[in-house]
DNA sequence: TTTTCACGCAAGCAAGCACTTACTTAAGTA
DNA sequence: TACTTAAGTAAGTGCTTGCTTGCGTGAAAA
């Protein structure tokens, strides 16, 4: 916390704090408090406080996360690759937490642009597991694949939602993979 | 509109307003001005904005509904039960959208007590989903059907928060019920 | 007819908000 | 040493916000 520069701390402080609060239950004179910051240096750093909350967004957003992990992906047996691929999504939802719950809370306010990239994000995520399942489908099955990834997608990020948004539970990592490993079994059921 | 009282023409542009701008996002006087309401009218009625805030939250809830569609089941064919406990559900959610965008732009800020009352809601859910399934198992297949339950739950909240929520984009009838049709498939290959 | 009631209107209040100005200070850098 | 840079302090601007007060009016109830 002591290493970083007046303009991080800023950052820092905002991404949590428009998290917790949401963009207008937050006030500047908060986050300079909270960034240890006077809130003049906040104006000189960023202008106002709509491009502060857009900067926030640029450094904080879960995509690039989202984007690297989808091409970090091995070879396994399906299975395996399943697996962790599932967690690894869980695991970026968690670390990125506070991004979703801004933009939950400020979803009806996103400009179409916005939503264009969250479009192309779940369907980039969809046709990565489409590609994975046709790779290893059994070609008497007529499943639609797409479905099956939007099922498989669904299923955890609503586990995620319910959990750690919703019901702030603790879920324990004992638990959470047998969900996962349980949910890929279905998914398997569905295309072999 | 125009037979409305005061009180409830009130409520009805607070829980517009409110599901659009979200809680701070919103002033007194919008909702007045909303209402065809002097604001005074607004002040005297509920006193307070917290206090209005909180009664369209009583008046609008999805709690009730989802409560009353759980006990309206007939007993058919377990796929056609499923089908139609899915269609259900999604329309209740689109139904309910405003509030539903509500809860979730101010999900961090709810107390204890009102999580409790979601966390009972999903158990109950989960729970019916698991008696419908168990009179139906193959009983040498091993599913977890908690597991089951909470994914395809999972699924048709995520299919509605994706479409609905986060994308605006209006999903035709059709491929609506080809989805779904899907996810009880995937529900059906685990448990029998 | 008189009283009550539900509401509107005009005005305003204290507090808080995003944002600014003017000036200062301390630590590098040339 | 002179100059730049990054930050702070103190004060304030204009505007908005939730909420209030006082007074008036038309219609229904008594």
């Amino acid at each position: 916390m002591e290493k970083l520069s007046a303009r991080d701390r800023i950052i820092e402080a905002a991404y949590k704090l428009f998290s917790e609060r949401g963009y207008h239950g937050t006030t500047t004179r908060e986050i300079a408090r909270a960034a240890s910051v006077s809130e003049v240096t906040l104006f000189r750093i960023f202008g106002t406080k709509e491009a502060l909350f857009e900067e926030v967004l640029k450094a904080k957003s879960i995509i690039p996360d989202l984007v690297a992990m989808l091409n970090e992906l091995d070879h396994r047996e399906l299975k395996d690759l399943l697996y962790s691929l599932a967690k690894k999504i869980y695991s970026t939802l968690v670390a990125k937490k506070r991004f979703i719950m801004i933009t939950l809370s400020e979803v009806n306010q996103y400009s179409e642009k916005v939503i264009n990239v969250y479009q192309k994000l779940i369907n980039e995520i969809d046709d990565l597991l489409v590609k994975i399942f046709s790779k290893h489908r059994d070609n008497n099955r007529t499943a639609d694949l797409k479905i099956v990834a939007m099922g498989f997608r669904g299923m955890i990020f609503d586990l995620f939602l319910t959990n750690e948004i919703l019901l702030r539970k603790n879920i324990s990592t004992m638990e959470l993979e047998h969900v996962l490993s349980s949910y890929v079994g279905m998914v398997l059921n569905s295309i072999k």
